[in-house]
DNA sequence: GCAAAAGTGTTTGAGGTACACCCATGC
DNA sequence: GCATGGGTGTACCTCAAACACTTTTGC
């Protein structure tokens, strides 16, 4: 082994076709208590008119998390600033996947509180609920359907869930957020004992009334250094 | 919204410069109970003779994982029938990583048993000690890092632990495997309940002798369905 | 005063951690 | 017979799950 003779450029990169490299996000929210993905409806080939997750292409010269901002800052008219983005999988095996172009796709997931897609009039995404969805273009269906079970192991390591709900909440309101995102239901008791060892809540000294009942307190999340 | 206009070939894909997309690949191994890590000396540039991950750019009709087992096959002479491969992270913030050009990396770990890798006579790689890595090429100390954290994360979930010990081991073989991937000693008793709660380990009624004391049984992993 | 959701503690069981002694072998 | 690592069981403690009643409001 060992490396004796001098440098000579080989530089094999430059000799081949290379594959084009994608960004797909799949963005998620939880509205009415369904937790919910945004989709675009496609206006080119392939998959003319189906509905897919939100994409773009990574330029020469942009960092894939660049990539994946502007691919729902583009579509959707959403700021990104309150959205929290994780890269989820480099989806590469399939060869024929995009109709066009060997495409290579890594695709993000995302939260976004349901509050700040309403404030948006020039909407282009649909939602769909994530357990009722369109039939969809590439392999979108499978990776939403992974993305959705890996948030999941990851939803109570981390502080991630306060990026799908509102900034302000009643307890009953997030223990509801939480039941849907885990498709199970959680007892009001151990719930509450759980989060407040988890996590640190700001008492807003205000209420929600919403009906012949006693009010509920507001909350918002702190974020802990 | 609504899609009305006829389909109208844009194909923007075919309009701007495509950064490249290669595979590094972090293959680790227990060698005399030390996590070590399989790096080959450049050839050429960037970097010339530092240390790096084995890799290898993406070709065009090359499935990922093929590219994968590819950049071990090449380079270490390694089967990697034996290889257990999973993909970690695509990194793709750092335009000026690679000099050539830009070039997003998709990192994939893997194990191989030190047995596959001694009977190997044709063997390019040079083992490191993971705690003691020389001088890399690229962000690969970063990306090591990461592999093993995100690895000892999965560990206890998965069975990937017997890809990285030989077939047949004693349970203090298996134990001191343990202790070097997790960094501390464990409790011998509570070692042994636990994998025999976890895993089905086939008693081989064969021993092995290691000096003046009693000899030790020898057992292999039976994969579960 | 009654319907309806908010709010609040205790008990129990399972699983993880700590810990000490006998066994089989070579010399 | 003694030195060396192989092999085994029990007590305790921590954390998660199960469970019921009082409070505040609108009507």
């Amino acid at each position: 082994m060992g490396v004796k003779a001098p440098y000579q450029p080989k530089d094999e990169i430059f000799t081949f076709l290379r594959p084009a490299i994608a960004v797909d996000v799949v963005l998620l929210s939880i509205i009415r208590n369904n937790l919910q993905v945004a989709l675009i409806q496609r206006q080119d080939e392939p998959y003319y008119g189906k509905f897919a997750l939100p994409g773009r292409f990574v330029r020469y010269d942009e960092p894939i998390e660049t990539t994946a901002k502007k691919a729902i800052e583009g579509k959707g008219n959403i700021k990104t600033d309150n959205i929290y983005l994780e890269q989820l999988h480099t989806f590469g095996q399939d060869l024929v996947r995009d109709t066009r172009i060997r495409t290579i796709s890594t695709v993000y997931y995302g939260f976004i509180d349901p509050d700040t897609i309403n404030s948006q009039p020039d909407n282009t995404f649909t939602w769909f609920k994530t357990d009722n969805l369109p039939p969809l273009g590439f392999d979108h269906k499978k990776i939403i359907k992974s993305s959705i079970e890996r948030v999941r192991r990851r939803m109570f390591t981390t502080d991630v869930i306060f990026n799908l709900i509102p900034k302000e909440f009643t307890l009953t309101e997030f223990q509801h957020a939480c039941e849907t995102f885990f498709g199970e239901e959680l007892d009001k008791r151990n719930f509450r004992k759980k989060i407040n060892e988890l996590y640190t809540l700001k008492d807003l000294k205000r209420t929600k009334m919403t009906g012949a009942h006693r009010p509920a307190k507001l909350y918002t999340y702190v974020k802990m250094k």
